[in-house]
DNA sequence: ATCTTAACGCGACAGCTGTCGCCCTAGGTC
DNA sequence: GACCTAGGGCGACAGCTGTCGCGTTAAGAT
């Protein structure tokens, strides 16, 4: 006999539970390819799944909840950093498939981005992401020292990391320029630039973690 | 302001007409500073205003709306760009003055960037906001050069500002980390030295070495 | 196979949002 | 002052959003 009043009675993820849910996510991503983040809308997730309303409202709560569920299915994927060889080229090829994903039509990385502004879930779910990614990212500087290109002091990985990647969501999402080609090269050239002036060097012993 | 284009006969700009407009700009206002860009609703600017509802739907359709004319307003004031002696002083000073406007609780920056991705009329505005600021800015890099803090070569004074002041808003609005009060500084540093290094050169960054 | 109950379907409905038509107020003009 | 009418007040209302209670289905346990 369950208590009414327990928290954690039994689950049941398995069978419609699942099926339901996967159904759910598909709508929503192909909602969102369709429509954008603007056209996100419970209802339409709602019937484009086959699925009642009042289940994703129950299950999901709100669009945020919506994009908590495929901001985690996204962090499942393993993703690996690029391996070029220069620290400028590893850096060109991520910003290059950073500019990629902002500027498809309708971008999914923009979606959810605008989403964060609207739900507190989702936001730390994307932050999560973000920085699951930079940390990723981090093995870019390290095989830079290693390689000589960088100055022995130690660096701080995450701002030079930061240094090169936000002009590009700063233009393409905040300032709303036109994507220029150019820019994933010299955003990390810049960056490359900085560092070996000893930009990102850290003096004390911060940085350990 | 009178609209040449407007061939609508009469127009009736003042009294009133005027009265509600600074009413309900003032509402908007005051709505965002105390319920952030969340709680703003056409409903709640109305009351607070002390105007119905109708009348803030026809004359501005939709927050979106509410914002592009708040945002007019606030390109009206004539902002100065600052001037510490030295490139890396006036960015710092830039950085420190994006960083409080970011942090405050709630931002009426973040509310506008916010709004941008419900209302395409607000984005244009706050492009258009934001690339008066960076022409504004200019004149830092001219004083710069002027100076003889950077090569003569020509600079792209745009690029610098933006790699300046990029990383700022993407920690604090869409990395969400914890304001960092050295930040601007550090930001402001880089810029410098990225620009010492020649990485903004105009015509190419191999001769200055 | 049988039982328990989590999870979904369903329809009703309260609250909110945006629109419309009508009337009235008051700005601009003579 | 008198007149014309742009613009605001007002209330009604259609459409949408999110919630709730109840009945049904099927997942998991025995």
């Amino acid at each position: 006999m369950t208590d009414p009043l327990d928290t954690t009675p039994d689950r049941r993820p398995g069978g419609r539970t699942a099926r339901v849910r996967a159904q759910v996510l598909d709508a929503v991503r192909a909602e969102l390819a369709e429509h954008g983040h603007e056209g996100l809308t419970m209802e339409g997730v709602a019937t484009r799944a086959g699925v009642h309303r009042a289940t994703v409202y129950r299950r999901w709560r709100d669009v945020g909840g919506l994009l908590v569920d495929v901001i985690a299915a996204a962090g499942e994927i393993d993703w690996q950093p690029p391996d070029t060889g220069s620290l400028r080229g590893d850096l060109t090829a991520l910003n290059q498939e950073i500019q990629e994903s902002l500027v498809l039509r309708p971008s999914f990385a923009v979606a959810l981005m605008a989403a964060s502004f609207h739900s507190e879930p989702a936001a730390r779910a994307q932050t999560q992401l973000w920085t699951d990614r930079y940390a990723q990212c981090e093995i870019l500087v390290e095989r830079a020292v290693q390689r000589g290109e960088l100055p022995a002091t130690r660096t701080d990985a995450r701002s030079l990391l930061i240094a090169a990647t936000a002009p590009l969501y700063h233009q393409l999402v905040l300032l709303r320029t036109d994507p220029d080609p150019r820019l994933p090269e010299r955003a990390a050239e810049t960056a490359v630039l900085a560092a070996s002036a000893g930009a990102f060097s850290v003096r004390g012993q911060e940085a350990c973690e």
